[in-house]
DNA sequence: GTAGAATAGTTGACATTGCATCTGTTGTAA
DNA sequence: TTACAACAGATGCAATGTCAACTATTCTAC
């Protein structure tokens, strides 16, 4: 045992995170996604289109951290299930635009009381403040990181020399 | 369409909770992870075993957050590249002890420190006081997500009136 | 205009995941 | 003991995801 093996992973933030983003995910997925044929990915893609209206494909993926190519492919599943249409963006011929179908927009509408039932669930018991504090935190971490992603010598070489190829 | 369409995901927190999780470890990932041939999910088994020690692999499923066939092949892969064990347990003869062979366990005694420093620098600019809310947050959020789980009849029945206050 | 870089998106090859199913082990109760 | 349910883990196979090319379009600067 070497002495850097004082680790406790219950106190680390990065941990703690996405253990609750995976297990709201995943009961959510279980619960009210699976019944209608959706994955977790499909309903993200859709939760950002009804919060964010049409949006190229490079944007979705910014914004459901989805792989551009995954996103590729998943465009594709949800049109050909009728719930999102892709078109070419009118301002750009190598542009599309994915917006939810009139299918899609009824779907989204049945599942967003759903999903924040869920969120009422997982926050419970946890006062006003509290949630007002947990969203600022998270809200900061995520300009914090991705900041990080776009300053050039992002690495923190913390005893490790960035010397890599 | 329908009035429901107000649907703000900025505010919405599992939406908040995993970008927040997936950034930080898709940077950590290919920051410090790749160059050692490593997976966020091969990471996240070496965090536990280095923090918790030596575990059933039906045990490591539920603190990664990873199915149990997946984690039996990851298990296998890291066995493989000879940074873990898997020996059968003394008790049963059914369970499998998974351990760090003293490969892993320097390779994560020097990754750690580099995780702590993305953790740091996630939380740059927040207080020790909102750092404490926002864990103690996140505690009870996975906490009542388990509990959720494990009691009967936890379907929130599409369209529910459970929305309350 | 034209060359070349940058951008948006797609696709092929390959790896990983997840569900259902299977094997083997342990616990329980007649 | 025997029968059977519960449990831990592994595996076949279809679905999904990822990386690296690749096509097509738009932008930039001559």
């Amino acid at each position: 045992m070497t002495a850097s093996a004082k680790f406790d992973l219950g106190d680390y933030l990065p941990y703690l995170t996405n253990r609750v983003g995976t297990i709201v995910a995943e009961q959510f997925g279980a619960d009210a996604l699976a019944e209608h044929g959706l994955s977790i990915a499909m309903w993200r893609v859709m939760a950002v289109l009804a919060s964010h209206g049409s949006q190229r494909q490079i944007d979705l993926a910014d914004l459901t951290s989805i792989e551009v190519s995954t996103l590729s492919r998943l465009v594709t599943r949800l049109t050909r299930n009728g719930l999102v249409t892709r078109t070419r963006s009118l301002n750009s011929n190598r542009e599309v635009a994915v917006k939810l179908s009139p299918k899609g927009h009824s779907l989204v509408s049945h599942l967003i009381p759903i999903a924040l039932d869920y969120e009422a669930a997982a926050i419970a018991g946890l006062s006003a403040k509290e949630i007002a504090v947990l969203k600022r935190c998270l809200r900061r971490m995520y300009g914090n990181m991705k900041n990080r992603a776009a300053t050039p010598g992002k690495r923190p070489a913390s005893g490790s020399p960035t010397a890599s190829r």
